[in-house]
DNA sequence: GCTGCCATAAACAGTG
DNA sequence: CCACTGTTTATGGCAG
């Protein structure tokens, strides 16, 4: 049976108020994405003999993470400020529920770092790389990236590391590359 | 009730 | 040899 059990597993309101977790419909547009990116991929990956420094994540962005980085990616501040940033013209209909599965317009860093944050690692993973600004990011950039915006994961077990990467090679929207070959200017 | 998706844990292999 | 990374498998839970 269940030798671990974590207390808290899964204390996440279900409450559809927040159904970021589920529903990761867009994941898969950005799989067809990644489609393209293979092929794009696989044009400039001739077999590589040069040892690989550093394993980057290449991923091919399109205008979900638009969507994103309008909204405030930035900081992963909830989208809607006061401020009067330029939202995006949402449709007019605002019942409608976010195609986007990592909509964090509900979520507030003030009181949601501390706890598990509503998106799923995907979307965390998602999100670090699209902050990128070159669309790739290390593992370790990641763990970065994840503990940076979300200090829920400092005190969490080390399980979640294991997990960003159990994602990183389950989802095929991400891609493995290799650290330069797209760097220039390095010496 | 079944299926699909996600989360977590663990084992294992490869490399620096 | 150790640490990190990357892949794979197994299990459990929840939502549709």
């Amino acid at each position: 049976m269940g030798p671990t059990m974590p207390p808290s597993k899964k204390a996440q309101s279900p409450s559809s108020g927040l159904g970021a977790t589920r529903g990761l419909s867009p994941l898969y547009r950005e799989a067809e994405a990644a489609d393209l990116s293979l092929s794009l991929s696989a044009s400039f990956s001739k077999a590589e003999d040069e040892e690989l420094t550093s394993l980057s994540w290449l991923h091919e962005s399109t205008d979900l993470l638009n969507s994103f980085s309008h909204s405030g990616l930035r900081s992963v501040s909830p989208l809607q400020d006061p401020d009067g940033h330029p939202l995006p013209p949402h449709s007019p209909s605002s019942s409608s529920p976010s195609p986007d599965p990592c909509d964090s317009s509900q979520y507030d860093l003030a009181t949601g770092a501390n706890r598990k944050p509503p998106y799923s690692f995907s979307c965390l993973i998602f999100m670090a790389i699209e902050d990128a600004p070159s669309k790739r990011l290390p593992v370790k950039d990641i763990y970065g990236w994840i503990l940076e915006h979300f200090p829920y994961f400092a005190s969490a077990p080390t399980g979640w590391k294991n997990s960003v990467r159990h994602n990183l090679s389950l989802n095929k929207c991400f891609k493995k590359v290799d650290k330069d070959r797209s760097q220039p200017g390095h010496p």
